[in-house]
DNA sequence: CCTCCATATCGAGACTTGTCAATATCCATT
DNA sequence: AATGGATATTGACAAGTCTCGATATGGAGG
């Protein structure tokens, strides 16, 4: 995959690996953790669970605050707050396309559509 | 990466990539769309397009229908719905952290806290 | 049937990602 | 300073992804 720029796909990429959204999953319902914990829940590896971690800090999706030995992670509320606009994008289109405002099946395109 | 079976990655995976969400925000903007614009405006070739298009609806974001020579492609309600979902389930977690109850700073955990 | 056009599939190359073992770093305690 | 525990980094490898050129498929129209 080409290394993406755009901040909404770094966002989305982060989301897009079952790892991830586990530790995401459990940063929302239990608010802040320590990183300790994920590595026991996620079947994976402690170097692992750190390189995931890092993925979710550098999307934006994460901060992390030390405390003592250990590391607390917390979802940023920015990254929630994008990531729900995001999901507002999404539409299914219109209801009635546009040609079917004239009653009749969306007639085949004559010449290639405008973009 | 690990091929995702989890539908909720495959769906995540999918908006992961800077050409699959420029489809999906012009899906999204114009309802139906005609496969055929979305070569010019991605900047990548044809076969590139069927392909994300292809990921696309293997992750259950689109329908197709044909019309013709040309095929027609429509976000699905149930996709944009899902990934709602999911928006809603993030959460930047309890404003007030457990510990933060009784008035003092988190403590330090003296054994590996709980999963 | 043959041709044209839109779309899909195939095969390959360059690049990215997920994972682990080994090692380093950083903090607290002795 | 030395030890021990938690976390990060490094280096490596297997597997996945993106992209393209070439080719196949499939409908429309002569």
């Amino acid at each position: 995959m080409k290394r993406a720029t755009d901040p909404d796909v770094r966002l989305l990429q982060a989301t897009a690996d079952p790892t991830r959204l586990s530790i995401l999953r459990q940063l929302s319902a239990e608010g802040s953790v320590c990183a300790c914990s994920f590595s026991d829940c996620c079947g994976v590896g402690q170097p692992t669970v750190s390189h995931h971690l890092r993925v979710l800090r550098e999307a934006g999706w994460v901060t992390t605050e030390r405390r003592g030995t250990w590391i607390w992670y917390a979802i940023r509320p920015e990254a929630v707050e994008r990531f729900r606009e995001l999901a507002g994008e999404f539409a299914p289109g219109p209801a009635r396309p546009v040609a079917d405002l004239a009653g009749q099946a969306r007639p085949m395109p004559q010449v290639r559509p405008a973009n």
